[in-house]
DNA sequence: GAGTGGTCTAGACCACGCG
DNA sequence: GCGTGGTCTAGACCACTCA
Protein backbone atom coordinates (compact mmCIF):
# COMPACT_ATOMS: atom_id res chain seq x y z
CA UNK A 1 0.00 0.00 0.00
CA UNK A 2 0.89 3.80 -0.31
CA UNK A 3 1.58 5.15 3.15
CA UNK A 4 2.15 3.22 6.11
CA UNK A 5 0.08 4.05 9.01
CA UNK A 6 -2.51 5.01 6.69
CA UNK A 7 -6.00 4.43 8.78
CA UNK A 8 -8.22 1.50 7.97
CA UNK A 9 -9.81 1.52 4.82
CA UNK A 10 -13.52 2.61 4.63
CA UNK A 11 -14.47 -1.01 4.74
CA UNK A 12 -17.98 -0.58 5.63
CA UNK A 13 -18.13 0.70 2.00
CA UNK A 14 -21.35 -0.27 0.99
CA UNK A 15 -24.25 3.25 1.77
CA UNK A 16 -26.25 2.30 5.09
CA UNK A 17 -29.55 2.21 3.34
CA UNK A 18 -32.61 2.94 5.16
CA UNK A 19 -34.19 -0.49 6.26
CA UNK A 20 -30.80 -2.35 5.46
CA UNK A 21 -27.99 -2.36 8.01
CA UNK A 22 -25.80 -2.77 5.15
CA UNK A 23 -22.45 -3.04 6.65
CA UNK A 24 -20.52 -5.84 5.37
CA UNK A 25 -16.57 -6.65 6.82
CA UNK A 26 -13.85 -6.13 4.08
CA UNK A 27 -13.29 -10.29 4.02
CA UNK A 28 -16.89 -10.28 3.00
CA UNK A 29 -16.67 -8.13 0.33
CA UNK A 30 -13.25 -9.72 -1.08
CA UNK A 31 -14.87 -13.06 -0.97
CA UNK A 32 -17.59 -11.45 -3.39
CA UNK A 33 -15.27 -10.65 -5.72
CA UNK A 34 -13.35 -13.50 -5.06
CA UNK A 35 -16.65 -15.27 -6.11
CA UNK A 36 -17.73 -13.32 -9.11
CA UNK A 37 -14.56 -14.27 -10.79
CA UNK A 38 -15.45 -17.92 -9.71
CA UNK A 39 -18.87 -17.77 -11.36
CA UNK A 40 -17.57 -15.82 -14.46
CA UNK A 41 -15.19 -18.55 -14.63
CA UNK A 42 -12.11 -16.95 -14.15
CA UNK A 43 -10.59 -19.87 -12.86
CA UNK A 44 -11.66 -23.47 -14.12
CA UNK A 45 -12.56 -26.13 -11.62
CA UNK A 46 -9.63 -27.65 -10.90
CA UNK A 47 -7.14 -24.78 -11.43
CA UNK A 48 -5.40 -22.49 -9.20
CA UNK A 49 -6.41 -19.58 -8.22
CA UNK A 50 -3.82 -16.69 -7.34
CA UNK A 51 -1.89 -16.65 -4.62
CA UNK A 52 -3.01 -14.94 -1.36
CA UNK A 53 -0.31 -12.11 -1.88
CA UNK A 54 -1.56 -11.51 -4.81
CA UNK A 55 -4.85 -11.01 -4.33
CA UNK A 56 -4.00 -8.87 -1.89
CA UNK A 57 -2.31 -7.03 -3.93
CA UNK A 58 -4.80 -7.23 -6.27
CA UNK A 59 -7.23 -5.52 -3.70
CA UNK A 60 -5.56 -3.48 -1.99
CA UNK A 61 -5.73 -5.00 1.51
CA UNK A 62 -3.52 -7.28 3.58
CA UNK A 63 -2.88 -11.02 3.07
CA UNK A 64 -4.86 -11.92 6.26
CA UNK A 65 -8.05 -10.36 4.98
CA UNK A 66 -7.57 -12.27 1.90
CA UNK A 67 -7.07 -15.57 3.87
CA UNK A 68 -10.66 -14.90 6.07
CA UNK A 69 -12.03 -14.58 2.67
CA UNK A 70 -10.71 -18.01 1.13
CA UNK A 71 -11.29 -19.91 4.32
CA UNK A 72 -14.64 -19.40 3.79
CA UNK A 73 -15.00 -20.35 0.25
CA UNK A 74 -13.14 -23.67 1.57
CA UNK A 75 -15.60 -23.97 4.43
CA UNK A 76 -18.20 -24.11 1.72
CA UNK A 77 -16.70 -26.93 -0.49
CA UNK A 78 -15.82 -24.11 -3.14
CA UNK A 79 -12.23 -23.81 -3.73
CA UNK A 80 -9.55 -26.19 -1.90
CA UNK A 81 -6.33 -25.77 0.13
CA UNK A 82 -2.78 -26.88 -0.76
CA UNK A 83 -0.57 -26.31 1.87
CA UNK A 84 2.56 -25.79 -0.47
CA UNK A 85 0.88 -25.55 -4.00
CA UNK A 86 -1.90 -23.09 -3.61
CA UNK A 87 -5.68 -23.08 -3.80
CA UNK A 88 -7.52 -24.39 -6.29
CA UNK A 89 -11.06 -24.37 -7.66
CA UNK A 90 -13.12 -27.39 -6.51
CA UNK A 91 -14.46 -29.93 -8.92
CA UNK A 92 -16.67 -33.04 -8.76
CA UNK A 93 -13.52 -34.89 -10.29
CA UNK A 94 -11.41 -34.98 -6.60
CA UNK A 95 -11.07 -38.85 -5.55
CA UNK A 96 -12.05 -37.98 -2.12
CA UNK A 97 -14.92 -35.77 -3.15
CA UNK A 98 -16.32 -37.79 -5.95
CA UNK A 99 -19.84 -38.56 -5.15
CA UNK A 100 -20.19 -35.67 -2.59
CA UNK A 101 -23.94 -35.63 -2.90
CA UNK A 102 -24.54 -39.89 -3.32
CA UNK A 103 -25.19 -40.21 0.66
CA UNK A 104 -25.69 -44.11 -0.32
CA UNK A 105 -23.06 -46.50 0.85
CA UNK A 106 -22.90 -50.56 0.41
CA UNK A 107 -23.83 -51.83 4.09
CA UNK A 108 -20.91 -53.63 3.98
CA UNK A 109 -17.55 -51.99 2.50
CA UNK A 110 -16.80 -49.10 1.48
CA UNK A 111 -16.94 -47.36 -2.26
CA UNK A 112 -14.06 -48.13 -3.45
CA UNK A 113 -14.53 -51.95 -3.29
CA UNK A 114 -18.03 -51.25 -4.58
CA UNK A 115 -16.33 -50.14 -7.91
CA UNK A 116 -18.03 -47.11 -10.02
CA UNK A 117 -21.98 -47.36 -10.80
CA UNK A 118 -23.00 -49.08 -14.01
CA UNK A 119 -25.19 -46.66 -15.78
CA UNK A 120 -28.08 -47.25 -18.24
CA UNK A 121 -29.82 -44.37 -19.98
CA UNK A 122 -33.06 -45.39 -20.50
CA UNK A 123 -34.39 -42.06 -21.75
CA UNK A 124 -33.05 -38.69 -22.46
CA UNK A 125 -35.68 -35.98 -24.26
CA UNK A 126 -36.03 -32.33 -24.35
CA UNK A 127 -39.36 -31.62 -23.30
CA UNK A 128 -41.38 -28.69 -21.60
CA UNK A 129 -41.64 -27.62 -18.21
CA UNK A 130 -44.38 -28.52 -16.30
CA UNK A 131 -45.50 -26.21 -13.68
CA UNK A 132 -43.86 -28.23 -11.02
CA UNK A 133 -40.53 -28.44 -12.77
CA UNK A 134 -40.36 -24.87 -13.92
CA UNK A 135 -41.06 -23.94 -10.31
CA UNK A 136 -38.57 -26.01 -8.73
CA UNK A 137 -36.34 -24.85 -11.44
CA UNK A 138 -36.79 -21.06 -11.63
CA UNK A 139 -37.78 -20.95 -15.14
CA UNK A 140 -41.52 -20.49 -16.76
CA UNK A 141 -43.88 -23.09 -17.31
CA UNK A 142 -42.98 -24.04 -20.83
CA UNK A 143 -39.44 -23.60 -21.20
CA UNK A 144 -37.73 -26.56 -22.47
CA UNK A 145 -35.78 -28.63 -20.06
CA UNK A 146 -33.94 -31.88 -20.58
CA UNK A 147 -35.40 -34.94 -18.64
CA UNK A 148 -33.30 -37.67 -18.27
CA UNK A 149 -33.99 -41.02 -16.66
CA UNK A 150 -31.64 -43.57 -15.83
CA UNK A 151 -30.60 -46.41 -13.91
CA UNK A 152 -27.17 -47.16 -11.68
CA UNK A 153 -26.26 -50.35 -10.56
CA UNK A 154 -23.41 -51.37 -8.25
CA UNK A 155 -21.92 -54.53 -8.45
CA UNK A 156 -24.13 -55.94 -11.22
CA UNK A 157 -27.92 -55.48 -9.01
CA UNK A 158 -30.12 -52.15 -10.21
CA UNK A 159 -29.97 -49.89 -7.21
CA UNK A 160 -31.22 -46.48 -8.39
CA UNK A 161 -33.71 -45.33 -10.43
CA UNK A 162 -33.46 -41.99 -11.29
CA UNK A 163 -35.13 -39.14 -13.32
CA UNK A 164 -33.67 -35.30 -13.63
CA UNK A 165 -34.35 -32.15 -15.37
CA UNK A 166 -31.90 -29.94 -16.66
CA UNK A 167 -32.22 -26.26 -17.98
CA UNK A 168 -32.72 -26.37 -21.33
CA UNK A 169 -30.82 -23.00 -22.27
CA UNK A 170 -27.98 -24.71 -20.17
CA UNK A 171 -27.59 -27.99 -21.26
CA UNK A 172 -28.02 -27.60 -24.90
CA UNK A 173 -26.87 -30.73 -26.88
CA UNK A 174 -26.68 -33.49 -24.23
CA UNK A 175 -26.95 -36.43 -25.33
CA UNK A 176 -27.98 -40.10 -24.14
CA UNK A 177 -24.75 -41.49 -25.56
CA UNK A 178 -22.24 -38.57 -23.66
CA UNK A 179 -24.67 -39.70 -20.43
CA UNK A 180 -23.73 -43.36 -21.14
CA UNK A 181 -20.25 -43.29 -22.06
CA UNK A 182 -18.26 -40.56 -19.83
CA UNK A 183 -16.29 -41.62 -17.08
CA UNK A 184 -16.41 -40.33 -13.72
CA UNK A 185 -19.51 -38.84 -12.33
CA UNK A 186 -22.18 -36.98 -13.89
CA UNK A 187 -21.64 -33.84 -12.28
CA UNK A 188 -17.73 -34.08 -13.22
CA UNK A 189 -19.66 -34.10 -17.41
CA UNK A 190 -21.82 -31.28 -16.50
CA UNK A 191 -18.17 -29.16 -14.90
CA UNK A 192 -16.65 -30.15 -18.67
CA UNK A 193 -18.88 -29.92 -21.07
CA UNK A 194 -21.39 -27.44 -19.44
CA UNK A 195 -19.69 -25.21 -17.51
CA UNK A 196 -21.89 -25.82 -14.63
CA UNK A 197 -20.47 -26.75 -11.69
CA UNK A 198 -23.32 -27.64 -8.46
CA UNK A 199 -21.76 -26.26 -5.28
CA UNK A 200 -24.67 -27.29 -3.05
CA UNK A 201 -28.11 -29.07 -2.70
CA UNK A 202 -30.76 -29.56 -0.81
CA UNK A 203 -32.28 -33.24 -0.60
CA UNK A 204 -36.14 -34.35 0.70
CA UNK A 205 -36.63 -38.14 1.38
CA UNK A 206 -39.31 -40.33 1.97
CA UNK A 207 -40.31 -44.11 2.13
CA UNK A 208 -42.40 -45.16 -0.55
CA UNK A 209 -44.02 -48.23 -2.10
CA UNK A 210 -42.59 -49.44 -5.51
CA UNK A 211 -44.79 -49.12 -8.17
CA UNK A 212 -45.17 -51.68 -10.86
CA UNK A 213 -43.24 -50.14 -12.75
CA UNK A 214 -40.45 -48.85 -11.00
CA UNK A 215 -40.44 -52.18 -9.28
CA UNK A 216 -39.77 -53.60 -13.01
CA UNK A 217 -36.88 -51.45 -13.12
CA UNK A 218 -35.18 -52.50 -9.94
CA UNK A 219 -36.01 -55.92 -10.17
CA UNK A 220 -37.69 -55.87 -7.16
CA UNK A 221 -41.48 -56.87 -6.20
CA UNK A 222 -44.40 -54.41 -6.67
CA UNK A 223 -44.91 -52.67 -3.35
CA UNK A 224 -41.30 -53.13 -2.32
CA UNK A 225 -40.18 -50.18 -0.15
CA UNK A 226 -37.88 -47.27 -1.80
CA UNK A 227 -35.88 -44.36 -0.55
CA UNK A 228 -37.39 -41.68 -2.52
CA UNK A 229 -34.59 -38.86 -2.75
CA UNK A 230 -35.94 -35.55 -4.46
CA UNK A 231 -32.22 -33.08 -4.46
CA UNK A 232 -32.61 -29.81 -5.93
CA UNK A 233 -28.92 -28.88 -7.23
CA UNK A 234 -27.63 -25.35 -7.07
CA UNK A 235 -24.83 -23.46 -8.81
CA UNK A 236 -23.36 -20.18 -7.89
CA UNK A 237 -25.25 -17.20 -6.33
CA UNK A 238 -28.35 -19.92 -5.12
CA UNK A 239 -29.27 -20.58 -8.91
CA UNK A 240 -31.08 -24.39 -8.88
CA UNK A 241 -29.52 -26.29 -12.36
CA UNK A 242 -31.11 -29.47 -11.53
CA UNK A 243 -33.94 -31.52 -10.22
CA UNK A 244 -33.53 -35.20 -9.48
CA UNK A 245 -35.57 -37.79 -8.27
CA UNK A 246 -34.27 -40.83 -7.39
CA UNK A 247 -35.49 -44.23 -5.98
CA UNK A 248 -33.32 -46.25 -3.72
CA UNK A 249 -33.20 -49.65 -3.01
CA UNK A 250 -31.78 -49.91 0.55
CA UNK A 251 -31.84 -53.40 1.38
CA UNK A 252 -27.78 -53.89 0.25
CA UNK A 253 -27.14 -50.02 0.62
CA UNK A 254 -28.19 -47.32 3.10
CA UNK A 255 -28.65 -43.56 3.13
CA UNK A 256 -25.63 -42.17 5.39
CA UNK A 257 -26.10 -39.09 6.87
CA UNK A 258 -23.54 -37.07 9.57
CA UNK A 259 -24.91 -34.73 12.06
CA UNK A 260 -23.30 -31.86 14.17
CA UNK B 1 3.51 -12.53 28.81
CA UNK B 2 6.81 -11.18 30.78
CA UNK B 3 9.28 -10.20 28.25
CA UNK B 4 8.45 -8.41 24.56
CA UNK B 5 10.16 -9.27 21.54
CA UNK B 6 9.97 -13.19 22.90
CA UNK B 7 10.94 -15.58 20.41
CA UNK B 8 7.57 -17.84 19.72
CA UNK B 9 7.28 -20.59 22.33
CA UNK B 10 8.25 -23.90 21.14
CA UNK B 11 4.67 -24.34 19.81
CA UNK B 12 6.07 -27.69 18.23
CA UNK B 13 5.62 -28.70 21.75
CA UNK B 14 4.60 -32.64 21.38
CA UNK B 15 8.19 -34.80 21.59
CA UNK B 16 8.40 -35.76 17.59
CA UNK B 17 8.02 -39.43 17.93
CA UNK B 18 8.93 -41.95 15.60
CA UNK B 19 6.01 -43.12 12.93
CA UNK B 20 4.20 -39.99 14.07
CA UNK B 21 4.83 -36.60 12.76
CA UNK B 22 3.32 -35.32 15.59
CA UNK B 23 3.36 -31.43 14.79
CA UNK B 24 0.73 -30.04 16.30
CA UNK B 25 -0.05 -25.93 16.10
CA UNK B 26 -0.52 -24.23 18.95
CA UNK B 27 -4.44 -23.31 18.52
CA UNK B 28 -4.67 -27.34 18.25
CA UNK B 29 -3.36 -27.88 21.70
CA UNK B 30 -5.32 -24.85 23.28
CA UNK B 31 -8.29 -26.29 21.37
CA UNK B 32 -7.75 -29.44 23.37
CA UNK B 33 -7.59 -28.01 26.68
CA UNK B 34 -11.06 -26.08 26.06
CA UNK B 35 -11.97 -29.06 24.97
CA UNK B 36 -10.70 -30.81 28.05
CA UNK B 37 -12.53 -27.86 30.49
CA UNK B 38 -15.58 -29.16 28.57
CA UNK B 39 -15.87 -32.37 29.06
CA UNK B 40 -14.77 -32.25 32.88
CA UNK B 41 -17.75 -29.63 33.24
CA UNK B 42 -15.82 -27.02 34.00
CA UNK B 43 -18.23 -25.22 32.42
CA UNK B 44 -21.99 -26.16 31.96
CA UNK B 45 -24.23 -26.14 28.74
CA UNK B 46 -25.46 -22.42 28.74
CA UNK B 47 -22.98 -20.73 30.74
CA UNK B 48 -20.36 -18.70 29.05
CA UNK B 49 -16.75 -19.63 28.73
CA UNK B 50 -13.76 -16.95 30.16
CA UNK B 51 -13.12 -14.34 27.59
CA UNK B 52 -10.96 -14.37 24.91
CA UNK B 53 -8.26 -12.43 26.83
CA UNK B 54 -8.78 -14.42 30.05
CA UNK B 55 -8.03 -17.50 27.98
CA UNK B 56 -5.01 -16.20 26.16
CA UNK B 57 -3.72 -14.96 29.69
CA UNK B 58 -4.50 -18.27 31.46
CA UNK B 59 -2.70 -20.20 28.75
CA UNK B 60 -0.02 -17.58 27.78
CA UNK B 61 -0.83 -17.55 24.33
CA UNK B 62 -2.25 -14.07 22.50
CA UNK B 63 -5.81 -13.99 21.43
CA UNK B 64 -5.10 -14.60 18.40
CA UNK B 65 -4.35 -18.31 18.68
CA UNK B 66 -6.91 -18.44 21.47
CA UNK B 67 -9.69 -17.09 19.03
CA UNK B 68 -8.47 -19.53 16.31
CA UNK B 69 -8.97 -22.44 18.79
CA UNK B 70 -12.91 -21.15 19.82
CA UNK B 71 -13.45 -20.52 15.72
CA UNK B 72 -13.60 -24.51 15.42
CA UNK B 73 -14.99 -25.03 18.33
CA UNK B 74 -17.81 -22.85 17.45
CA UNK B 75 -17.83 -24.22 13.82
CA UNK B 76 -18.08 -28.16 15.38
CA UNK B 77 -21.34 -26.47 17.38
CA UNK B 78 -19.61 -27.30 20.85
CA UNK B 79 -19.63 -23.52 21.39
CA UNK B 80 -21.34 -20.25 20.46
CA UNK B 81 -20.12 -16.99 20.06
CA UNK B 82 -22.28 -14.07 20.80
CA UNK B 83 -20.69 -10.48 19.62
CA UNK B 84 -20.79 -8.71 22.80
CA UNK B 85 -21.41 -10.86 25.02
CA UNK B 86 -19.58 -14.00 25.09
CA UNK B 87 -18.87 -17.78 24.40
CA UNK B 88 -21.23 -20.09 25.66
CA UNK B 89 -21.39 -23.88 26.40
CA UNK B 90 -23.83 -24.87 23.63
CA UNK B 91 -26.89 -26.83 24.15
CA UNK B 92 -30.01 -28.27 22.64
CA UNK B 93 -32.31 -25.85 24.61
CA UNK B 94 -31.51 -23.20 22.42
CA UNK B 95 -34.17 -21.90 20.26
CA UNK B 96 -32.51 -22.04 17.08
CA UNK B 97 -30.65 -25.40 17.31
CA UNK B 98 -33.62 -26.92 19.49
CA UNK B 99 -34.13 -30.24 17.53
CA UNK B 100 -30.93 -30.30 15.70
CA UNK B 101 -30.59 -34.03 15.20
CA UNK B 102 -34.26 -34.39 13.86
CA UNK B 103 -34.29 -33.74 10.61
CA UNK B 104 -37.73 -34.97 10.02
CA UNK B 105 -40.28 -31.52 8.56
CA UNK B 106 -43.84 -30.77 8.11
CA UNK B 107 -44.38 -30.86 4.17
CA UNK B 108 -46.09 -27.44 5.01
CA UNK B 109 -45.35 -24.72 7.36
CA UNK B 110 -42.61 -25.15 9.62
CA UNK B 111 -41.74 -26.37 12.82
CA UNK B 112 -42.70 -23.46 15.03
CA UNK B 113 -46.55 -23.43 13.48
CA UNK B 114 -46.72 -27.02 14.30
CA UNK B 115 -45.76 -26.88 17.33
CA UNK B 116 -44.10 -29.48 20.17
CA UNK B 117 -44.49 -33.17 19.40
CA UNK B 118 -47.13 -35.26 22.05
CA UNK B 119 -44.52 -38.20 23.46
CA UNK B 120 -46.52 -41.26 24.99
CA UNK B 121 -43.46 -43.57 26.37
CA UNK B 122 -44.98 -47.05 25.80
CA UNK B 123 -41.90 -48.38 27.81
CA UNK B 124 -39.04 -47.46 30.15
CA UNK B 125 -36.74 -50.53 31.58
CA UNK B 126 -33.63 -51.68 32.45
CA UNK B 127 -32.44 -54.52 30.71
CA UNK B 128 -29.05 -56.09 29.53
CA UNK B 129 -27.11 -55.15 26.30
CA UNK B 130 -27.62 -57.58 23.45
CA UNK B 131 -24.31 -58.22 21.49
CA UNK B 132 -25.59 -55.66 18.70
CA UNK B 133 -26.23 -52.81 21.07
CA UNK B 134 -23.23 -53.39 22.97
CA UNK B 135 -21.56 -53.00 19.90
CA UNK B 136 -22.97 -49.88 18.94
CA UNK B 137 -22.81 -48.05 22.50
CA UNK B 138 -18.90 -49.73 22.92
CA UNK B 139 -20.17 -51.74 25.79
CA UNK B 140 -19.70 -55.46 26.69
CA UNK B 141 -22.80 -58.05 26.03
CA UNK B 142 -25.15 -57.78 29.22
CA UNK B 143 -24.19 -54.62 30.52
CA UNK B 144 -26.88 -52.44 31.81
CA UNK B 145 -28.63 -50.52 29.84
CA UNK B 146 -31.81 -48.61 29.73
CA UNK B 147 -34.35 -49.43 26.94
CA UNK B 148 -37.01 -46.93 25.95
CA UNK B 149 -39.80 -47.24 23.41
CA UNK B 150 -42.11 -44.10 22.75
CA UNK B 151 -44.19 -42.67 19.93
CA UNK B 152 -44.22 -39.02 19.18
CA UNK B 153 -47.24 -37.78 17.91
CA UNK B 154 -47.59 -33.92 15.28
CA UNK B 155 -50.76 -32.31 16.05
CA UNK B 156 -52.27 -35.19 17.21
CA UNK B 157 -51.07 -37.65 14.76
CA UNK B 158 -48.31 -40.39 15.57
CA UNK B 159 -45.69 -39.83 13.53
CA UNK B 160 -42.71 -41.21 14.70
CA UNK B 161 -42.25 -44.39 16.46
CA UNK B 162 -38.95 -45.15 17.89
CA UNK B 163 -36.38 -47.38 20.44
CA UNK B 164 -33.83 -46.19 21.94
CA UNK B 165 -30.62 -47.43 24.43
CA UNK B 166 -28.78 -45.56 27.15
CA UNK B 167 -25.89 -46.88 28.88
CA UNK B 168 -27.16 -47.96 32.48
CA UNK B 169 -24.34 -46.60 34.32
CA UNK B 170 -24.69 -42.90 32.80
CA UNK B 171 -28.20 -42.69 33.10
CA UNK B 172 -29.44 -43.99 36.60
CA UNK B 173 -32.75 -43.20 37.44
CA UNK B 174 -34.47 -42.41 34.30
CA UNK B 175 -37.46 -42.99 34.56
CA UNK B 176 -40.94 -42.95 31.81
CA UNK B 177 -42.30 -40.03 34.05
CA UNK B 178 -39.63 -38.01 33.72
CA UNK B 179 -39.61 -38.80 29.95
CA UNK B 180 -43.09 -38.33 29.73
CA UNK B 181 -43.10 -34.86 31.82
CA UNK B 182 -39.98 -32.96 31.13
CA UNK B 183 -40.28 -29.92 28.64
CA UNK B 184 -38.42 -29.35 25.54
CA UNK B 185 -36.06 -31.72 23.63
CA UNK B 186 -35.46 -35.22 25.39
CA UNK B 187 -31.77 -34.16 25.32
CA UNK B 188 -32.06 -31.27 27.22
CA UNK B 189 -33.06 -33.56 30.02
CA UNK B 190 -29.98 -35.27 29.24
CA UNK B 191 -28.16 -32.65 29.94
CA UNK B 192 -29.99 -31.30 32.71
CA UNK B 193 -30.46 -34.51 34.78
CA UNK B 194 -27.49 -36.72 33.59
CA UNK B 195 -24.96 -34.07 32.17
CA UNK B 196 -24.41 -35.92 29.46
CA UNK B 197 -24.35 -33.59 26.14
CA UNK B 198 -24.76 -35.14 22.41
CA UNK B 199 -22.41 -33.06 19.98
CA UNK B 200 -22.68 -35.44 17.00
CA UNK B 201 -24.51 -38.18 15.61
CA UNK B 202 -24.53 -40.89 12.50
CA UNK B 203 -27.76 -41.80 10.88
CA UNK B 204 -28.54 -44.74 8.41
CA UNK B 205 -31.57 -44.57 7.06
CA UNK B 206 -33.43 -47.04 5.36
CA UNK B 207 -36.76 -47.38 3.59
CA UNK B 208 -38.73 -50.42 4.91
CA UNK B 209 -42.01 -51.54 5.07
CA UNK B 210 -44.23 -51.56 8.47
CA UNK B 211 -44.62 -54.99 10.31
CA UNK B 212 -47.95 -55.01 12.07
CA UNK B 213 -47.34 -54.17 15.81
CA UNK B 214 -45.59 -51.12 14.08
CA UNK B 215 -48.60 -50.26 12.36
CA UNK B 216 -50.95 -50.24 14.83
CA UNK B 217 -48.50 -48.06 16.66
CA UNK B 218 -48.83 -45.75 14.12
CA UNK B 219 -51.95 -46.13 13.20
CA UNK B 220 -51.34 -46.87 9.89
CA UNK B 221 -51.73 -50.39 7.47
CA UNK B 222 -49.62 -53.21 7.89
CA UNK B 223 -46.81 -52.72 5.13
CA UNK B 224 -47.23 -49.15 4.81
CA UNK B 225 -43.22 -47.62 3.96
CA UNK B 226 -41.47 -46.04 6.32
CA UNK B 227 -38.24 -44.22 6.94
CA UNK B 228 -35.98 -46.32 9.16
CA UNK B 229 -33.33 -43.88 10.88
CA UNK B 230 -31.03 -45.65 12.88
CA UNK B 231 -28.71 -42.75 15.15
CA UNK B 232 -25.98 -43.53 16.55
CA UNK B 233 -25.17 -40.21 19.13
CA UNK B 234 -21.97 -39.42 20.92
CA UNK B 235 -20.82 -37.08 23.51
CA UNK B 236 -17.25 -35.77 23.41
CA UNK B 237 -14.18 -37.72 22.72
CA UNK B 238 -16.33 -39.65 19.86
CA UNK B 239 -17.72 -41.65 22.95
CA UNK B 240 -21.36 -42.92 22.05
CA UNK B 241 -24.47 -42.70 24.57
CA UNK B 242 -27.09 -43.44 22.40
CA UNK B 243 -28.56 -45.39 19.72
CA UNK B 244 -31.78 -44.73 18.60
CA UNK B 245 -34.16 -46.14 16.10
CA UNK B 246 -36.90 -44.57 14.80
CA UNK B 247 -39.49 -45.53 12.21
CA UNK B 248 -40.81 -41.81 10.83
CA UNK B 249 -44.36 -41.67 8.75
CA UNK B 250 -43.65 -39.59 5.75
CA UNK B 251 -46.90 -38.80 3.74
CA UNK B 252 -46.55 -35.77 5.75
CA UNK B 253 -43.26 -35.42 6.35
CA UNK B 254 -39.99 -35.38 4.58
CA UNK B 255 -36.46 -35.91 6.22
CA UNK B 256 -34.35 -32.62 4.69
CA UNK B 257 -30.69 -32.76 4.39
CA UNK B 258 -28.55 -29.84 2.79
CA UNK B 259 -25.38 -30.99 1.27
CA UNK B 260 -22.79 -29.16 0.42
C1' DG C 1 15.85 -22.14 -2.82
C1' DA C 2 11.80 -19.92 -4.21
C1' DG C 3 6.97 -19.80 -3.66
C1' DT C 4 2.75 -21.26 -1.44
C1' DG C 5 -0.28 -21.84 2.28
C1' DG C 6 -0.19 -22.19 7.67
C1' DT C 7 0.80 -20.34 12.27
C1' DC C 8 1.66 -16.82 15.63
C1' DT C 9 2.03 -12.32 17.51
C1' DA C 10 0.90 -7.45 18.84
C1' DG C 11 -1.76 -3.70 18.50
C1' DA C 12 -5.45 -0.81 16.75
C1' DC C 13 -10.11 0.03 16.06
C1' DC C 14 -15.22 -1.38 15.31
C1' DA C 15 -19.88 -3.30 16.54
C1' DC C 16 -22.63 -5.02 20.05
C1' DG C 17 -24.94 -5.68 24.73
C1' DC C 18 -25.76 -4.09 29.00
C1' DG C 19 -25.84 -1.54 33.08
C1' DG D 1 -18.59 3.44 29.47
C1' DC D 2 -16.87 -0.82 29.80
C1' DG D 3 -16.15 -5.49 28.38
C1' DT D 4 -17.09 -8.78 24.86
C1' DG D 5 -16.35 -10.72 20.41
C1' DG D 6 -15.22 -9.10 15.39
C1' DT D 7 -12.20 -7.02 11.92
C1' DC D 8 -7.89 -5.47 10.02
C1' DT D 9 -3.05 -4.87 9.62
C1' DA D 10 2.00 -5.84 9.41
C1' DG D 11 5.57 -8.70 10.01
C1' DA D 12 7.94 -12.90 11.34
C1' DC D 13 8.67 -17.59 10.97
C1' DC D 14 7.22 -22.62 9.84
C1' DA D 15 5.85 -26.58 6.79
C1' DC D 16 5.15 -28.25 2.38
C1' DT D 17 5.98 -28.78 -2.76
C1' DC D 18 8.59 -28.73 -6.70
C1' DA D 19 12.19 -27.72 -9.73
Amino acid sequence: MAAPQMPPPDYAASAPEVGTPAFSPLYQQIKGLILQSLQAGEWKPGEAIPSEMELAARFRVSQGTVRKAIDELAAENLVVRRQGKGTFVSTHAEQHVRYRFLKLMPDAGDREEEGPATRSILDCKRVRASAEIARALQLRTGDAVIQVRRVLAFGGVPTILEDFWLPGANFKGLSADQLATHVGPTYVLFEHEFGVRMVRAEEKIRAVAADAPQAALLALPQGAPLLSVERLSYTYNDVPMELRRGLYRTDTHHYRNDLS
